[in-house]
RNA sequence: GGUCUGGUAGUUCAGUUGGUUAGAAUACCUGCCUGUCACGCAGGGGGUCGCGAGUUCGAGUCUCGUCCAGACCGCCA
């Protein structure tokens, strides 16, 4: 046996107890008469006690050789502290050691495990394993099980299964690009790693397992962001014999049920708005409502009055920023110049302060008399104090841009309480929607999502303005899960296709599974996923998910600590029947 | 594919207008220290200033290229 407790264990009950711990060595406080050293594990710090009366010379050496991240067995007797530290759970007792045995050595550690690291990410990574001893990157990833153990708990409560799905499956050229593996025992051939388990959770339910999860790895080759992973962990489910509406009651009742167990959090609402209301009311298929500032249109207040730059555009939007009125010049000035960076792509920003005497001033007062601008001021909901900002120009582009500025503003204001969660439906998502560069209509969700009854006549005439039975779940600001109400019919499913561009025999050999299986009684049916990194992250209070993950991608998809991704000698190639061209 | 920021001691950073032997903190090593817990005190070692060219009497500093890292845009059904 290595311990008999644990280095969070031990407390003033424990006094006069012989124990055994083991751990690495946190801390050496060296005063020469008396040593002492912390010692560290999973569940805590325990300090040891060695000194010149009550410890053998022989020990005392020993002791004083050892260095930071040793990894040590003690035994010893529980006494009480001299000198208390109410800081730590442990602080009334310390171990007077008999016996202590040298399990390993170390090098000396490249950066402090502290709480507060001087290590930065880059070597944080490459040693990823010494970070993880680090108490906000273990409490982490503590909490990421904690929240899967909720998740599993909850889904099956309500009587769902958790089924494993292949991993090795085909490249499809909807959506994400695949990451792919060749096969050795088919020459020239390829498995690709699924983007998600979708088609194979859709065939779950024409299989009869009627509500299925899987806590699952997906896998895109696109490029990283701080809260994107080229490998992802997602809450994927799928219910048979179920509408709209049941799905997000089920999962509005596992979002309370986390937001209860993981952060005590007692009633949320979970209103619901269109996709169109969000891109009107936000400018963002995702708004974060823990704050308002919502957009006004003006193009009938601000258009006509001689102002050149807004009367061409298709439109001008504002917003009434709380507070803001006090802003220097140097300060909106900076607003400006953050819009016009090319990441944001503004040409530029009208502002008018509501001064709190109730004047107004702006940098269009040339254009605009204090009528027009008290006009303004109503249409955004202004009061006196705020500062007015407003853009104008291509309807689609400036709502993304006065979007990011909300955004930045809120960041700046501090109110994206992270303490505060705010979930929101954003529901009636287009089905298509048009890239410009294969001039052709995409699936916005992905193909297998239905129409909307009412809307399958416009697919003819406007397949744009078809609306999908398809709908997300936002988190603060942050899309956390997303699914649809699949096509369960074969006609319909080729039909899609069709629309997507598919000729029959693509479809037929990239998804002629799928709609074979409808010919053998599916069942109505859909889903959604959650994206599991992104919800532990939000629920945690932290917008990267890099460090809820145990061994995470750097920006260039790399893992920095093994070195991956790296070249294969020629004998591997060789047996894949792959040559490489570099 | 693009924009921006950064790369100087083990680590985190400072380094002025291009000018003497490149600094601080921390970590590390040695010694001292009778209750430490960010212990304290004294001393010490530690540098290819990412890499390669160029400008210059002279480059950590300026220019070009390149590599690496981070944030973002495109992309992510």
């Amino acid at each position: 046996m290595y311990r008999s407790h644990t280095c969070g264990d031990l407390t003033a009950a424990h006094i006069g107890q012989e124990v055994t711990l083991a751990g690495w060595v946190q801390k050496i406080r060296n005063k020469g008469f008396m040593i002492w050293v912390d010692l560290r594990d999973r569940y805590g710090v325990t300090q040891l006690i060695f000194d010149e009366e009550r410890t053998s010379e022989k020990m005392m050496k020993e002791t004083a050789g050892l260095g930071r991240e040793f990894v040590i067995q003690v035994t010893g007797k529980v006494i009480e502290r001299e000198s208390k530290n109410p800081q730590m759970p442990t602080g009334d007792i310390e171990i007077l050691v008999s016996s202590f045995n040298l399990l390993n050595a170390s090098l000396t550690p490249p950066f402090t495990i502290e709480n507060e690291t001087d290590g930065g990410e880059e070597l944080r990574m490459k040693y990823r394993y010494l970070d993880i001893r680090r108490n906000p990157v273990k409490e982490n990833l503590m909490f990421r099980h904690k929240v899967g153990m909720q998740v599993r708990n909850y889904l099956s409560n309500q009587g769902f299964i958790e089924v494993e799905t292949p991993y090795l499956i085909k490249s499809t050229p909807e959506g994400a690009r695949d990451f792919v593996v060749p096969s050795r025992m088919n020459e020239g051939q390829f498995y690709a790693l699924p983007q998600s388990p979708q088609t194979f959770k859709q065939l779950l339910m024409v299989g009869g397992m009627d509500k299925y999860f899987q806590i699952v790895k997906c896998f895109r080759d696109e490029d990283l962001r701080a809260d994107r992973q080229p490998e992802f962990t997602q809450i994927d489910c799928e219910m048979a014999f179920v509408e709209q509406e049941d799905i997000l009651n089920i999962f509005e009742g596992l979002t309370t049920h986390l937001l209860k167990e993981i952060k005590g959090v007692d009633s949320v609402d979970f209103p619901r708005m269109t996709y169109a209301e969000a891109m009107k009311k936000y400018g963002n298929d995702k708004p974060d409502i823990r704050f308002g500032m919502e957009f006004a249109e003006l193009n009938d207040l601000a258009q006509g009055k001689g102002f050149n730059v807004f009367d061409q555009q298709e439109l001008i939007v504002g917003i009434a920023v709380p507070g803001a009125a006090t802003y220097t010049r140097k300060e909106i000035d900076s607003l400006i110049d953050w819009v016009k960076r090319p990441q944001v792509g503004a040409t530029g920003l009208v502002w008018a302060r509501y001064n709190e005497d109730g004047t107004l001033k702006s940098s269009v007062d040339k254009f605009y008399t204090s009528e027009d601008l008290t006009k303004w001021a109503e249409a955004t909901g202004a009061n006196p104090g705020d500062l007015i900002l407003v853009m104008g120009g291509d309807a689609n582009a400036t709502r993304t841009q006065l979007s990011a500025l909300r955004m930045h503003l809120a960041t700046q204001l501090g109110l994206r309480d992270p303490n505060v969660f705010a979930p929101l439906w954003v529901v009636d998502f287009p089905l298509l929607e048009w890239d410009e560069e294969t001039s052709r209509y995409h699936a916005m969700h992905h193909p297998f999502t239905s129409p909307k009854p009412e809307d399958i006549a416009l697919l003819e005439t406007n397949p744009g303005a078809v609306r999908a039975n398809a709908y997300d779940l936002v988190l603060n600001g942050n899309e956390i899960g997303g699914g649809s109400i699949r096509i369960h019919d074969k006609a319909t499913q080729a039909k899609m296709f069709d629309y997507l561009g598919f000729t029959p025999e693509q479809a037929k050999e990239q998804f002629g599974f799928l709609m074979n299986a409808f010919e053998f009684g599916a069942p109505p049916h859909g889903g959604i996923a959650f994206g599991f990194d992104r919800l532990v992250a939000i629920l945690g209070g932290q917008e990267t998910i890099r460090d809820f993950i145990a061994f995470p991608k750097n920006n260039n998809g790399r893992d920095v600590m093994i070195d991956a991704p790296a070249k294969l000698d020629e004998e591997q190639l060789k047996e894949l029947h792959l040559q490489v061209k570099i």
